[in-house]
DNA sequence: CTGTTAGCGCCTTCAT
DNA sequence: ATGAAGGCGCTAACAG
């Protein structure tokens, strides 16, 4: 019994034929009952396992998905895979993760050995160059499978994708330290060549100027997502002539950076300057002085990039649509920008 | 030059055989070079890819390992996650994740699953439920599928494993805590019916013994990894006739939880009053009062993981070594349980 | 209701 | 150096 039983093993058994295995198994509707449960017993008694290769190879669908992010060990990517595992899961599709680490190199290589391994579908949050591996990105959509892009997208005919509404996370993030008085308001700023964060930055301008408040160039830093890049970034800012009084975050990280070089400085946060960060991480809670950011619904969002797949998959092939779903961002206001405490 | 292309399609485009074009393909030394260079040419013509579905039920070997966990949302799920991921990346093997939530039911379906897709191996961490799915773990075995647990084990036997010391990491914690001059330390504890649970709780009771103080029962008190879970315990440690200064938790959300309650009641810590947790997560060392805890090497975890797969795929088929890893845990010590504050 | 046959795409003896 | 043939395990069309 170690060696694995095919259902050839149990056709011989019981003198009948394989199709006839395969057909009970599967609770063809035309088999007689007395075969089929006969059938169902031997196979539990000989420990037969289908073998979803060969049912792979020959339906040419491997029930496979593969997720592509920059890295796996970070709590937006995590849950949004685990969303996507989640709803996945009770259509029997397996989740085969590969992580880029921000190399358009591995990208490449990942969207050409996920094809290669027969995936039905590859839900992705792209690399943060966004200029490169067109030829792999078509490559997947001439082979028919399905391209969902969540959070970090690019611009390609014929790719659905999923994200919040950054725009809106920047806006409302701009116009409520607005409301908390500030006047001189910084942004952190990542790669622009991303939506996601040229949508924050523009909805972080516009929030300025319906507020009649100048938008000044040198306000925006560009940033990476480390606390070390967020004290850098507050070095630069308070060199200025007028130094601001509050700062917008692409980036949790940088946000908590800055807030600890502020603090090193005797800077009263929020009372004298207020800090917003993006991604609503969970340490932005747990801190003694809890940091205002913006959550992403990572959870949600893996979910709907799995039904946007599981929707692709069931239309007639001919058939692309394209479909982009926004989901709301949600500003959750905590003490680092609130100045009235009680 | 949508559809998919086989070598079939190379064959008689070229009228040569299938099996020279593979064997074309696959390098093999008796094969003419100038035909070696004209299949190759006409292969990335026609936008060839092998598919490894067809070698994978040809060769029996799917290239696919499997990774089991509570759930991937999680530091230190995720960061393990991402060492077997990188380390079996070069490999070409590619990691298929499923979470259990601590089910024993989805951990039973998942470990089937796994079989029936036919994954080389199993990476996993068991649910805090121990005492079910024998039929499921030694179906596993049975079909000759290296099996190695991480972190959270079972004792089965033919099963590697990788862990770290969690008796030196409650050892050396509560030794720590004892050097700073605690005397009445209280533990919070997980499920003892995992080792590693267990063996931090013991390395907590030698530590005691070794410095004559008294263990005392009421002083350990079972929690869940929650901030809720950890405010609860508090609650009931002070209401003790002699309550503890000083907690051992091996959740650093309970840690968390804990110190807020504390504070709260206007309890000092460090001064009259250390915390320290388990699992080195993130915001530990983020917070304002950073906290202490026990760093599980999460991201070497995982590639040691990795690599005793690696080393037992290719092994004869017939030698079935069970190989233990105990890697050291390290203690940082963090303002939440430092006296002397500068 | 069940057997026969063929094929998914690839590799690998066995010939030639 | 290449062709022919068979098989990995399963399903589905075609018979009967």
């Amino acid at each position: 019994m170690n060696e694995k039983t095919t259902i050839y093993d149990i056709a011989k058994r019981l003198n009948i034929t394989a199709a006839t295995v395969s057909r009970a198994l599967n609770n063809s509707p035309k088999i007689k009952k007395s075969t089929r449960e006969l059938v169902q017993e031997t196979a539990d008694l000989m420990n037969y396992k289908q073998n979803k290769l060969a049912l792979a190879l020959k339906s040419g669908r491997s029930n496979n998905i593969g997720i592509i992010v920059p890295r796996v060990d970070n709590n937006f990517f995590g849950t949004v895979i685990r969303g996507i595992e989640e709803e996945l899961y009770p259509h029997g599709y397996h989740v085969i993760i590969s992580q880029t680490h921000d190399d358009p190199k591995r990208e490449n290589e990942n969207l050409y050995a996920l094809i290669d391994a027969q995936v039905d579908g590859i839900l992705m949050s792209v690399t943060d160059v966004t200029d490169q591996n067109y030829d792999a990105f078509q490559n997947v959509l001439q082979k028919n499978v399905p391209l969902i892009f969540f959070d970090r997208t690019r611009h390609i005919d014929g790719v659905s994708s999923v994200t919040i509404n950054d725009f809106k996370g920047g806006y409302l993030t701009t116009k409520h330290l607005i409301n908390e008085g500030c006047r001189h308001i910084a942004h952190f700023s990542r790669d622009q060549s991303l939506d996601i964060f040229k949508n924050r930055f523009l909805g972080y301008k516009q929030a300025l100027l319906d507020s009649g408040i100048p938008f000044k160039e040198e306000y925006v830093i560009p940033i990476k997502s480390s606390l070390e890049s967020g004290k850098d970034a507050v070095d630069i800012l308070l060199q200025l002539e007028t130094p601001p009084d509050a700062i917008f975050s692409s980036s949790d990280f940088a946000a908590l950076g800055a807030i600890q070089e502020l603090k090193e400085r005797n800077i009263n946060i929020p009372n004298d300057f207020c800090v917003a960060g993006f991604s609503n991480e969970p340490f932005t809670k747990f801190m003694e002085l809890s940091i205002t950011s913006v959550d992403q619904s990572p959870l949600e969002m893996g979910k709907m990039a799995a039904k946007v797949f599981l929707e692709q998959i069931s239309k007639t092939e001919t058939i692309k649509i394209e479909k982009k779903v926004v989901l709301a961002p949600e500003l959750h206001i905590r003490k680092s920008s609130t100045r009235t405490i009680f």
